[in-house]
RNA sequence: GUGGGCGUAGCUCAGCUGGUGGUAGCACCGGGUUGUGGCCUCGGAGGUCGUGGGUUCAAGUCCCAUCGCUCACCCCA
């Protein structure tokens, strides 16, 4: 019986770590400058959370959540809902009129996995809770643009609005009607959209579908007067920050609670899933979960796994700078393990990053593997140096050796040698 | 849920129309240097050829089943 991961998990091993950091850092840089605040929620919430915030007849909530069936439990399959949960629980609102909250985790869902696509994957999320101005909304979308800059990512950046619930209805009737004039050329997946889903018709992979609708109604034309005033502003806000994006009116959101506003940052470099980034506004789920009326929000989720293979593929050259020891301890002989044990410990206690080895091995082997710790000094300890009290320090960038002296207390040893260093 | 591709060393992979598992590369261990890393050189260790059946004198190779991985559909970050 040999264990593995299961299907769809993924162990993330030291090298491709160094990069997560990378990316989480940058984030947080970015966070920092834009006042976003950390929060970390659970990643289970009751399954009604979610089956509300994102819709009853979604797939997310249909077929793809892992839910405690027994206990009414469900691992998160998106962040938004839980920091919503936490967003009203709290009361956080009357705190500060305009929430701007980040969480960065992993997130579950039950589908096949495929390039870019995990049952556990992580997300980092942001959301801007309390305000509807178009100008946030370009805020948001040009801070996740900086980050993706920062992260030396080429992507191009799509938006659209799907209108509200004032005008939402009236389009997709328009829409089916249209889609139910030439119901015989669309595919059979479209067909059944029709009825269940008419808007994902408009993004279908389909060439077929696709031309077909070119001629459908345009969400953009049929919106009301306040949402499409609401979208001049937010472009009229991207192009006062220079952010370039496209106009895709075949963009729609495969969850319930999305709103006017809606973006999509695509590469073309990762097969079938496009989108590393993704958001949108949601003006009406604070309240439909039971918050304080009127709360507007925007938000948008980075697939974490996207962009770290985007990360992976953009350096595949390049091996990742890893850091390097400060020193390493080479002991020749049990008395020598003994001396360099507490003296480590204490280089450790002064900030630095020193490394031994235990085995007594050939000169030979540690020093190799001080080399393979990129170690920038050497202590050779052997018996001909501690008769004498003395040990051998090399400059491994410079192979220069100099006798360095182990007289006294290894604290006050260490003292001096973390000056030589 | 539906299709396609692939399972040989820790990793990346050779292995042609069946005829003894590769001096393959990387990594690891040791020698060359009686106590000095990277480069070089020599050697070593490491495998139920995913698993179970079948065909055959003979199966990593052909057939069937099964498990696993992967890509795509669907959906989504």
């Amino acid at each position: 019986m040999k264990f593995q991961t299961i299907n769809g998990f993924k162990d993330i091993l030291p090298d491709e770590a160094a990069l997560w950091q990378r990316l989480e850092q940058t984030a947080r840089s970015i966070f920092r400058r834009f006042g976003l605040q950390e929060v970390r929620v659970p990643i289970v919430e009751s399954t009604e959370l979610f089956a509300r915030a994102i819709g009853e007849a979604t797939d997310v909530v249909e077929k793809e959540m892992y839910t405690f069936a027994d206990k009414g439990l469900t691992l998160r399959p998106e962040a938004t809902a839980g920091l919503m949960r936490a967003y009203i629980e709290h009361g956080l609102h009357v705190q500060q009129p305009v929430q701007r909250l980040f969480t960065i985790g992993p997130m579950f869902r039950h589908e096949r996995p495929q390039k870019g696509r995990q049952r556990q994957f992580h997300q980092i999320d942001v959301e801007l809770i309390g305000a509807s101005e178009p100008g946030l909304d370009a805020e948001l979308i040009a801070m996740a643009q900086l980050l993706l800059d920062d992260l030396g990512l080429k992507v191009s950046l799509e938006i659209n609005s799907i209108g509200c619930p004032q005008c939402r209805p009236a389009f997709r009737q328009k829409l089916v009607q249209h889609l139910h004039d030439q119901q015989e050329q669309l595919c059979a997946d479209c067909r059944r959209r029709i009825n269940t889903n008419p808007l994902r018709t408009l993004d279908c992979k389909n060439s077929q579908c696709r031309s077909l609708v070119q001629d459908a109604p345009s969400i953009v034309d049929n919106l009301c007067q306040d949402c499409a005033t609401h979208f001049a502003g937010v472009r009229c806000g991207l192009d006062t920050l220079a952010v370039p994006y496209q106009l895709n009116r075949f963009m729609v959101r495969g969850l319930d609670y999305y709103t006017r506003t809606t973006f999509e940052f695509i590469t073309a470099d990762l097969g079938a899933q496009a989108a590393v980034a993704a958001g949108g506004r949601y003006d009406g789920l604070v309240e439909q979960l039971g918050g304080p009326k009127n709360t507007p929000g925007i938000g948008f989720a980075l697939g974490m796994e996207r962009l770290i293979l985007l990360l992976e593929q953009q350096q595949a050259e390049q091996d990742i700078a890893r850091d390097r020891a400060d020193l390493f301890a080479a002991a020749l002989g049990d008395k020598a393990v003994a001396t360099c044990a507490p003296l480590v410990h204490e280089l450790r206690k002064h900030g630095l990053y020193a490394t031994m080895d235990y085995s007594s091995r050939s000169l030979k082997a540690q020093m190799k593997q001080a080399g393979r710790v990129k170690a920038r000094f050497a202590l050779i300890v052997g018996e001909q140096e501690l008769d004498k009290q003395e040990a051998v320090l090399r400059n491994m960038d410079t192979q220069e050796q100099t006798a360095f002296s182990l007289h006294g207390a290894s604290k006050d040893v260490a003292a001096r040698l973390t000056k030589m260093l």
